[in-house]
DNA sequence: CGGAGACAAAAAGTCAGACTTATTCATCAC
DNA sequence: GTGATGAATAAGTCTGACTTTTTGTCTCCG
């Protein structure tokens, strides 16, 4: 993703921060440095780098004397996009998907509205070749042209918004939607309905019309959370 | 906040991660470690692990050979609360106030509804709490006290809501609320519809009332949103 | 029996120096 | 012009010694 396994240490958080994100050292629980360098085989150096980004993550916090000792999960940075990454290859990847989904609710429709009224030439033509896309690729099982053109779709209506954090939630609705195809549902074709609405958004959007927009994108979030409630209700 | 100068790679974060995010070194800039080192007098063990955080907030990359080049706005880790602190202190603290109500606008709404379904009793009692404690500081120029409760007031909100994507952003409406009343706005007492309007939220959460508490919520936002352009149109 | 203060141990924090490795750039041959 | 060679450079790594803070314990005295 964002070249991973850059360096030593960098190879350490692939494997520590997986396990810590997954829960595997409990809350609490007290981890020593020149033990983990021992694990990892690397120098205390390397190891002190790797907790330092685990510290600035709030996943851990180091204090002399005592060692470093996992945080609780209500202080963890859960918007990092490392740490959603690890989490989504985790255990209970079906209720991050969950708490993303929701969360893509909420922004998706405001950033649709704001994309109406701020997108540009450039980015309503893109926006519309990523429709059709969708709709070229929404039947006969071509699932992964599909997911391609609807990643990119969403990309660009967080983008044309405007606003920089919703912008930064691209990544993250990606992974969302990617995670949706390879692992839980989507068997079959994506639903026709929502290949519509996706159309329609397009089309709202290049006419600079922010209600519609906003509503029409509200109704392909409520699908998504839908799609999941189906699955696990 | 969390802490802040823990360690002699705190103390260096905090002074050269708000001159990063306050631009003072173009995307593109290069910086070299030992300079760096030598500059802060601290060691190059010490100034890596600096280097190795603001790497893992997407702050700047470091390469063999070339250096610590500083990355474009556009790839920051944004969702940071130590970034999002930075930038809150820095130049464009407010166009950085801007971002952050739009997102509000989005993300609030929506968790007030939640937390109408889900809030538990002890939740909606401090609900009521937060919002006579507001009702107690509107008038006589007690900002600072009437602050206290609002930022209480939305925290359990967001909190209430159940989702944890919802719940970390307490942090940050805190700081635009504490940024708004101590900076920009705010020589006077709060507005009175706005107080209202978060009396009516906490008795619509109490009575469950998902509609009419997102719909509420929505007013209060808009009102925030209203007021930024008030200031800068 | 209990609290205050001194002491010792433990673990992170810091530093300095030597060495390794990847990357870039310039030079040179073809 | 293109491709290979090589030297320079800055990050990456490791080691070992030392410092500092914190905590737990063990007194000693009330």
């Amino acid at each position: 993703m964002t070249t991973p396994g850059r360096g030593l240490h960098g190879h350490v958080l692939d494997t520590l921060g997986p396990e810590i994100t997954a829960g595997e050292y409990p809350p609490g629980s007290v981890l020593r440095t020149d033990e983990l360098a021992q694990r990892f085989d690397v120098s205390r150096s390397v190891m002190r780098e790797a907790v330092r980004v685990l510290e600035s993550m709030h996943l851990v916090e180091s204090r002399r004397r005592v060692g470093v000792t996992v945080r609780p999960t209500s202080e963890w940075n859960v918007y990092d996009p490392q740490v959603i990454r690890w989490r989504l290859a985790g255990k209970d990847r079906a209720r991050q998907l969950r708490s993303l989904t929701v969360l893509r609710s909420a922004i998706e429709p405001v950033a649709a509205g704001l994309a109406a009224r701020h997108a540009t030439a450039d980015q309503c033509a893109e926006l519309t070749q990523c429709a059709l896309g969708m709709v070229a690729n929404s039947r006969g099982h071509k699932l992964e042209e599909y997911l391609v053109h609807d990643m990119a779709f969403h990309r660009v209506v967080l983008d044309a918004s405007g606003n920089e954090m919703f912008a930064r939630l691209g990544d993250v609705v990606a992974e969302v939607l990617a995670g949706r195809t390879h692992h839980d549902v989507m068997f079959e074709d994506p639903d026709p309905a929502a290949v519509t609405l996706h159309v329609q958004v397009a089309e709202a959007v290049r006419a600079g019309d922010a209600v519609r927009a906003e509503e029409l994108t509200r109704e392909i979030t409520v699908g998504a959370l839908q799609e999941l409630d189906i699955l696990a209700p």
